[in-house]
DNA sequence: GTGAAAGCGCTAACAA
DNA sequence: TTGTTAGCGCTTTCAC
């Protein structure tokens, strides 16, 4: 009887240990191949943990290693308090979470961070911070040691999540810098490079009349490529450029496109600041009776799945997302974690991809 | 000295009671909102938290609770052996998570899952199982007690993850009836009710010589809702349907489509399976100069945010997302936790929702 | 109503 | 190279 009275619970490292007739160090050192462990006692080892089912409990191990094996992939939204509270009925751009996914780039961000996670045995737990409230959950969780850092994504500007992280002196890396300088590593794009593609492609196409639908002013990524498409026009002889500020959804693009339509009947290229208002474009353009890219050329950002999707096919300027959040995940867990090291950030570079609709 | 050793970690149970003048018992009691607790001493405790800076460490928490307040949410693939091992450029189409998140029910079902968790302190983990590797993992996961059970979208009919997962005898809950039976929990949708919604309102429309492009026919949901199609328009006196099979993505819709019109020109109304499909095939009709819905009208379903991003909005069967993955996890973890408790599922009804496409 | 003490399962010194 | 031992921080009987 004293010999089974563990057999309730799930085996343990003692269990493992009896079985194979050596001490719970030595089975530990075995599952961690920690060296200096004779060979045929790790035979043994591995058949015992086989034949007793043996998985290390995580807790236990965490409880003393002080390691979670797990970050937080937070998508942190706005600064004010919608306290919206969610609710099931999410028709659509309804929920935050809903209108997260919406857009096809953070699925790309999960991507990259799950392909650089999982090799390493670590895994991504969401977290969607909306409300202030859901920003002390988010420190809170890494406070109790439940995730080893944050990846965060920023949906607004303002957002005090990094400022939060920081101060609280938490491991975090961001996508995008801040919209107000934080120390804290980040990972981004030259966006001004990207929109000088775009606009050098319009030009070279031929287009005389450019506009543009801009992302939010408020946001860095937004402005930079405006900014970036402004400059290179002007610097090609076109001091003017029409703008339309867009929030980075296929609605607001719709709405932007209607607004230079209206003001400017005669454009012959556009430049959105991201794949999805540039659909919300085409469309427009389309029921306008415009051809795309016979009458008005398009150029997207981001080369998402909305590129592809598009009809006609988005030339677009290429944002490596995936390489992007792997590189966030890596600069989290790579670094020699000291938390006096300099804030880091990796500019990535964008690249022009030529489809049909410009 | 001896006083504030302990200055260098996160502040512990210990440390709260030493400022509160209290056991830990006591704090742990006020902490978790145990009864039986003096209402001045609460007061103290709850002094001493905010004053120390204190979050309970989960991991030590985990280890005698034995609950890790976490679900692992899986994206579960192929039951072949793709072994792609994922890379990091993802054209498009491209890595499996990549794919999965280009159709928006996926976000939805996260936003369902975090709706529910959040208010209960709960966190989901995010997983993809594409290769017997990945799903030993995620059982591995489990058993390890790193999370409390299992919320599991297969995306290809005899995924063998479920059967896994119940031979270990893991809390799991899946969506969507597993094609072959399995003793476990699932919540999923009246199909067929949803496609004779759609046949019924294009019926109704004066619609006439309809056609269908499915679903794999491998999985149930894409069997069931061409039954239900067909089934209805046979009842109307139509004994015969053209079908063009499609895998849910708006590349095959629009493959589909081209078929379906080569062999049946004349065709004025088709249900599409889900939305990315009824997308691609409103563009493949539109690049034939057939008008939507004059010309042809097409229903949809889901009732994605794909819906309303097509044009013209899409005419689709609503599939409540959102409602039907809380669901899955209250049945995760409002059970009766009796492993010998019988599968339960729960079955949502559809709706249908007219926009402008039919 | 409160405290003392016994672990939860594991890793990491330190001995041997 | 291997075993012994001391915790990691928390919850939870069990006395008081």
């Amino acid at each position: 009887m004293t010999d089974d009275r563990r057999s309730a619970g799930a085996p343990t490292l003692e269990d493992v240990a009896r079985a194979a007739g050596v001490s719970r160090a030595t089975v530990s050192r075995v599952i961690n191949g920690v060296r200096n462990v004779d060979p045929a006692i790790q035979e043994v080892v591995r058949q015992a943990v086989s034949v007793t089912g043996y998985a290390p409990n995580r807790a236990a191990r965490s409880l003393v290693t002080r390691r979670a094996d797990a970050v937080a992939l937070v998508v942190s939204g706005a600064g004010v308090e919608a306290e919206s509270g969610a609710g099931a009925a999410a028709g659509d751009g309804g929920s935050f979470t809903a209108q997260v996914f919406a857009d096809p780039f953070f699925g790309r961000v999960v991507t990259g961070v799950v392909d650089y996670l999982r090799p390493r045995g670590m895994h991504p737990v969401l977290m969607f911070a909306e409300t202030s409230r859901d920003r002390d959950e988010v420190v809170g969780y890494l406070r109790q040691g439940s995730a080893d850092g944050a990846l965060v994504v920023s949906t607004h500007a303002g957002d005090p999540l990094p400022g939060l992280l920081a101060e609280a002196g938490l491991a975090a890396v961001l996508f995008a810098r801040p919209a107000r300088p934080v120390p804290i590593n980040y990972v981004d794009l030259a966006h001004q490079d990207g929109a000088r593609l775009a606009a050098e492609h319009l030009l070279a196409r031929g287009c005389r009349r450019l506009a543009t639908i801009s992302g939010p002013l408020d946001v860095p990524a937004g402005r930079a490529r405006l900014t970036g498409f402004r400059d290179t026009l002007a610097r090609h002889g076109h001091a003017y450029t029409p703008v339309a500020e867009g929030r980075f959804t296929q609605e607001s693009g719709e709405a932007a496109m209607e607004r230079l339509l209206a003001e400017h009947p005669d454009l012959d290229g556009v430049f959105a600041a991201n794949d999805l208002m540039a659909t919300g474009a085409c469309h427009v353009l389309r029921e306008h009776g415009r051809r795309v890219p016979e009458d008005v050329a398009v150029v997207g950002f981001d080369d998402s799945s909305a590129a592809l999707a598009c009809r006609p096919p988005l030339t677009t300027v290429r944002q490596p997302v995936e390489a992007m959040a792997a590189e966030m995940a890596r600069l989290l867990l790579d670094r020699p974690t000291g938390p006096s090291s300099p804030a880091t950030s990796v500019i990535f570079e964008p690249e022009l991809v030529v489809r049909a609709s410009a």
